[in-house]
DNA sequence: GTGAAAGCGCTAACAT
DNA sequence: ATGTTAGCGCTTTCAC
């Protein structure tokens, strides 16, 4: 049907000979141009137009340099925290000229050891990722040591040498309490999962902060899974002495105890008010509109390639690379479920087909 | 700090001379092992034990083999929809041994052209994208006539012949508004953009036929972006003969609805009832739990991905590709914003730290 | 069965 | 400022 002919790529000595240059100097133009003459380089770049030149990576990386590609590592991008966060990781690659290799750990260290090597063996410029184990494993260590810059999100490793990009997730838990406090609620229970993460127990941190400060007592409900919040929920619901106030860890976890309410018909906030983790999609539009201590997915992931696109610019080659960290800034959305009054206004955007 | 020394990745023949044979066995080892004496091939796998030998993907690539990754290209990630889509599709990638490189359109065709060489470049061993354009670009004919399995997502491309998934959008729409005629409506209006991309022209479609069949006239309120919808709706319903029902074509437009409907006070479903075209994620716990006509997300990826590795396996190559075309059901998600009682109850799942 | 040679496309290092 | 040479690690081709 088709061409049967697969027509040979085009490659750099195709250029060089429409351009009639040396393959050297289509090279030099195509990496920055420098020491070339404007004309020649004129030339050179109308032959790649024309003849629609890519530059093949395979030769490349073989040549010893590294890929234009970067790997992102991401527990799910089912979650649109993580989504948006590689949405915007990918974004900032495409402006450097870079693809990305994205993958999903499915919150498995083993899971997420395999794709480093693969990542690895594909000579990834750099790697980004929310790893699933606080120290570092032999692979993690081996990218390190290959020179290859990394950058951590939301978790530290330790012993790695790695940038990292943080949330305030203590001083934006102690805010959401505090405001709870404020409305004058004595028994705030904290709920959510997943407390070995580091970002959970940070959070957990700031609720006991807020709450001791107060002179009161932290109430602090850990359920090993997402579906278990339910339950525990209902149970503790139901008990004696129920808290008036919840403050809950994760987006989910809120999501599990608005459902959870729901089906046991406590309305918010007037027979609990509630504060939670993260940001809602849609959250304004909810029967009871949601307050939450937002942390932005998109700063996460634009701060975390712009300080990967630092240290591969600046090329620290395997010594010691410049480690960083950024603590970034949460926010306290109010809206109406802790027992505020006023209506909030939210903008959506972003389409589909 | 760490080993000064990058080390050197063991190669071929680093296997040849530990074994004592040409590097040519060792690759045909590795490659099968045919035509090799057992006990050579024993010698020789001690070796690559020994050593830790990894193949080198760069060289294979150069040497004209395809990369074990594959290119995916959807309009964004910061939409669920296409997020929960990638998502699925670098699960099986993963499956299958290949990585994903991922990349966002921003529904900008230039964009996708630009992506697509790119992903030439790498090599990449099968293509999967939401296509912007209707008919084939050079570059996707490039990638077609260098013997790339594509497969197209949602929507067709003209001139190409890529196997396609799509979604009964026509089926569903009608599904949608004839539950609507069904409690009665007479003046039921459609409202979205983007009228140009296939699946919205399906859409359409089917709310015309299902009113035609029902005797009714069609009221099409096309919009040129996200943004003017709520200007549209305001003016359309504080008009003269505002429609008692409403068909909203993708799950941007039914959020811009709702937002619209909640500043007019407007109460669903007593003063206007509502379908929408996607479900939204917490549909279920909005003030008014809204109807819709559900699409897979997972189900696209799933099926999109099965057919590229499909192609990949059989290994057809330059010559026809097998081109075939899914269509995938949708399903009408009933809940209250169209009129009907019940509740529904749904479950969650998924977490984050 | 096994091996030697050639070369995929590119760039670092060295001419000129 | 531009060109020449060599070779990255592998597999295809052909020879033995």
């Amino acid at each position: 049907m088709s061409k049967d002919k697969p027509q040979r790529k085009t490659t750099i000595s195709d250029v060089a000979r429409e351009a009639g240059v040396a393959q050297m100097t289509v090279s030099r133009v195509v990496n920055g141009g420098n020491y070339v003459s404007a004309e020649v380089r004129e030339r050179v770049q109308r032959a790649i137009a024309k003849l629609g030149y890519q530059p093949n990576e395979a030769a490349r990386i073989l040549k010893g340099q590294r890929a234009r590609t970067i790997g992102l590592i991401v527990p799910t991008l089912a979650d649109s925290f993580f989504s948006a966060c590689a949405h915007t990781v990918q974004e900032v690659a495409t402006r450097h000229g870079y693809m990305t290799l994205i993958q999903t750990s499915s919150n498995r260290a083993e899971v997420e050891t395999g794709e480093i090597d693969m990542m690895v063996a594909r000579n990834v410029a750099g790697l980004i990722l929310v790893p699933m184990e606080m120290k570092a494993s032999p692979g993690l260590l081996a990218v390190q040591s290959a020179g290859i810059p990394i950058v951590t999100l939301d978790r530290v490793v330790k012993g790695l040498s790695a940038s990292e990009v943080l949330v305030e997730n203590a001083i934006g838990a102690e805010e959401g309490v505090r405001h709870l406090i404020g409305h004058g609620h004595k028994q705030i229970a904290c709920l959510g999962y997943d407390a070995d993460l580091l970002s959970i127990q940070e959070r957990i941190h700031g609720y006991t902060t807020a709450m001791k400060e107060a002179g009161l007592h932290p109430q602090i409900w850990k359920v090993e899974s997402a579906r278990s919040v339910a339950l525990t929920l209902q149970r503790k619901l139901e008990g004696p002495q129920p808290p008036t106030a919840l403050f809950t860890l994760n987006n989910v976890t809120t999501i599990q105890t608005l459902h959870t309410l729901q089906q046991l018909g406590i309305k918010l906030p007037r027979d609990l008010a509630l504060v939670g983790f993260d940001d809602l999609e849609l959250a304004s539009l909810l029967t009871v509109p949601i307050t939450v201590v937002r942390q932005s997915a998109h700063e996460l992931g634009r701060s975390g390639a712009k300080l990967l696109f630092d240290m591969i610019r600046t090329g620290a080659p395997m010594k010691e690379l410049p480690k960083t960290r950024l603590v970034l800034p949460t926010e306290l959305v109010i809206r109406n479920s802790c027992g505020c009054k006023g209506v909030s206004r939210e903008i959506v955007a972003a389409g589909r087909g």
